[in-house]
DNA sequence: AGTAAACGTGTAATAACATTACACGGGTGC
DNA sequence: GCACCCGTGTAATGTTATTACACGTTTACT
């Protein structure tokens, strides 16, 4: 982090960054390798190269729990210290939030025993309300 | 959960659990597949099978952000809420905590949003005391 | 005892996710 | 010019996880 806010995006950066917007939800990589096949994408590299960058700038975000990306919620907006997801398991919706109250005693643990956080992941799986209340 | 405090574990689930306590960090699949192979394993699925019964049991953790999994830490023991696991990139050592201050937080959050928490992961990546002072 | 249901097992094949290795091309700066 | 860095293209391979099918054991009900 600490990164450029514009951070200049190569041809295929930018291509995969627009599939990530344009979805509603987050896509496997293999899922943005399809989309782009007609923008001349034939190999996954092609995908995960541009993928590492953008998660380098702050534009995507991997999610562990499904294997998944998304692209950040406040892009242009690097004002959250880290972020949580909340995910539906029914309609695969991917909430995004920045739990600062919670990031900081998590952060505390750590320095409390001097490990040196380099990464933060917290998902919350479970089913949203809209699909909850549609039974 | 409001699992049993000690399941019965079928053979398979007790070679799978025995090669967890008995490594000193967390496995891949295919690393106990290896460790089981003189016991007669020979598929994944027998080794995938006995960790589903085992993460449903509260025996064992999966790490999402590692694609492996680690014995609980608290085995017989069911008082914590839910586990958050630090994890050192150097040495591969895992230590689980549970942070019910930072947990209390999120499970909030998604009360005042009408969201059916099932499963909360919170994975701190990061470097150890022990190889941050070894540099 | 008979038998259906639930569960565990064994094996093979395949799907899904991710990386390594090698070659080439376009810029930048000496 | 040429060395260096970076992005790209392609193929092959490695790693993680699931589907499909067959069979055996236990449980529980009649």
């Amino acid at each position: 982090m600490t990164a450029h806010v514009h951070p200049h995006l190569t041809k295929n950066q930018a291509l995969v960054f627009g599939s990530l917007t344009e979805a509603e939800g987050p896509l496997t990589a293999y899922a943005i390798l399809d989309h782009l096949r007609d923008s001349g994408f034939r190999a996954p590299l092609q995908v995960y190269r541009a993928l590492d960058k953008l998660v380098e700038y702050g534009l995507v975000h991997r999610l562990e729990s499904l294997n998944a990306f998304v692209a950040c919620s406040h892009s242009g907006c690097a004002s959250h210290k880290s972020a949580a997801f909340a995910i539906c398991d029914t309609c695969g919706q991917v909430v995004e939030f920045s739990p600062d109250e919670a990031i900081d005693l998590l952060t505390n643990w750590t320095q409390d025993r001097g490990f040196q956080l380099s990464k933060t992941t917290i998902e919350l799986r479970g089913v949203c309300q809209k699909c909850a209340a549609a039974n």
